[in-house]
DNA sequence: ACTGTGACACTGG
DNA sequence: ACCAGTGCCACAG
């Protein structure tokens, strides 16, 4: 097995695809997704991969609350790009409780039923 | 090994 | 409800 191991860390890889997931019209937030790739503090790290990987559908990843935490213009486009998929607004933020996008629990306790 | 970075989350005033 | 400060954690140089 070559040592020339993939550049991306596991944490870039997990955060990127867990981002994939969130289907069209549908939102998540920073901690949401962090926690659901399996990195539960590392918040920071989603916005470091939707800087350094392209391709993802990064309108789609939120601020708690649904806050949009980009600069002004671009707050304009991420907003301009959600309607455009369906989602609303309440003021500034997203209406969350109605697009908020939920992942699959990971079922590290099998059978937790 | 150390320091700076990053499109954050949370708490308190 | 808004803003400022503080805590956070792994990556990149």
């Amino acid at each position: 097995m070559p040592r020339s191991a993939a550049s991306p860390s596991a944490l870039s890889k997990a955060i990127a695809a867990t981002i994939r997931k969130i289907p069209r019209g549908k939102v998540s937030t920073y901690g949401a997704v962090a926690k659901a790739a399996g990195y539960p503090r590392c918040a920071r790290h989603v916005a470091k991969v939707l800087q350094s990987v392209p391709d993802l559908p990064w309108q789609r990843v939120l601020g708690a609350g649904g806050r949009i935490s980009l600069s002004a213009e671009y707050a304009l486009e991420q907003r301009f790009l959600l309607q455009a998929e369906g989602i609303r607004f309440r003021g500034k933020r997203v209406d969350m409780p109605n697009f908020e996008h939920i992942f699959s629990p990971r079922r590290s306790v099998p059978r937790a039923r």
